[in-house]
DNA sequence: GCTATTGTTTGACAGGCATCAAACAATAAA
DNA sequence: TTTATTGTTTGATGCCTGTCAAACAATAGC
């Protein structure tokens, strides 16, 4: 049994430009940040301390999810998000990396 | 007498998710990609080649300006436009070349 | 001085998006 | 079987954005 989850894009369909738009915002951007330590990360709001309500959050996972950039994995009550990174780095070699690393003065 | 342009914000200023923001539009990314030849290009319509009108093509190119990643010259009648590559490099590491590189299948 | 060229700016319009609030759904715990 | 937990979904709202069309602006050439 593979565990359940949401239907994600197949990295073959995902253009660049929607990661991009994905990640042009700065609350996902700052997700995927996060994400980047390769641990899976719980949804639950006050694991994040965004200052939004919990709906919002949870659009911006799905729009994370639906861009091809995350993976969720839900176990009871609990979701599980993921960065696709493997894919990603294979598809879009860099990218990631230039997203996460911090900018210099 | 520095040639004549048009204000571009500084890139101390310039933050990843406006960089992000300029570039998660298929008609300017594929600007950047251009762009990245490293050659200033005419803004003239026809060398793009994008179907899109021409005052479109305009606020296209206002939206790279004014996100940090382009930098206009005008002289006489024609405006060139150039990527601000060597401060993108600095800044952002690696960002412009996952940007451009051609992605695997 | 006209006229053509090369763009920008402004207005209008439709669609998308970030946000909140409230309702819903599914599971876990009591 | 209630109740609490952990989210998603569905409106509603206001803002932002991509687009076209038309008007404007500046320069070059006749």
């Amino acid at each position: 049994m593979t565990p359940a989850g949401y239907p994600v894009p197949e990295m073959s369909e995902v253009q660049l430009v929607d990661i991009l738009r994905a990640v042009a915002d700065p609350i996902r951007l700052e997700i995927v940040r996060v994400l980047a330590d390769g641990e899976p990360h719980s949804k639950h709001e006050d694991d994040w301390g965004f200052d939004v309500h919990k709906s919002t959050l949870s659009h911006h996972f799905k729009a994370l999810r639906e861009g091809g950039v995350t993976l969720t994995t839900v176990s009871g009550r609990t979701h599980v998000i993921q960065l696709r990174r493997r894919e990603l780095d294979k598809k879009f070699p860099g990218l990631i990396d230039a997203l996460v690393t911090e900018e210099p003065s």
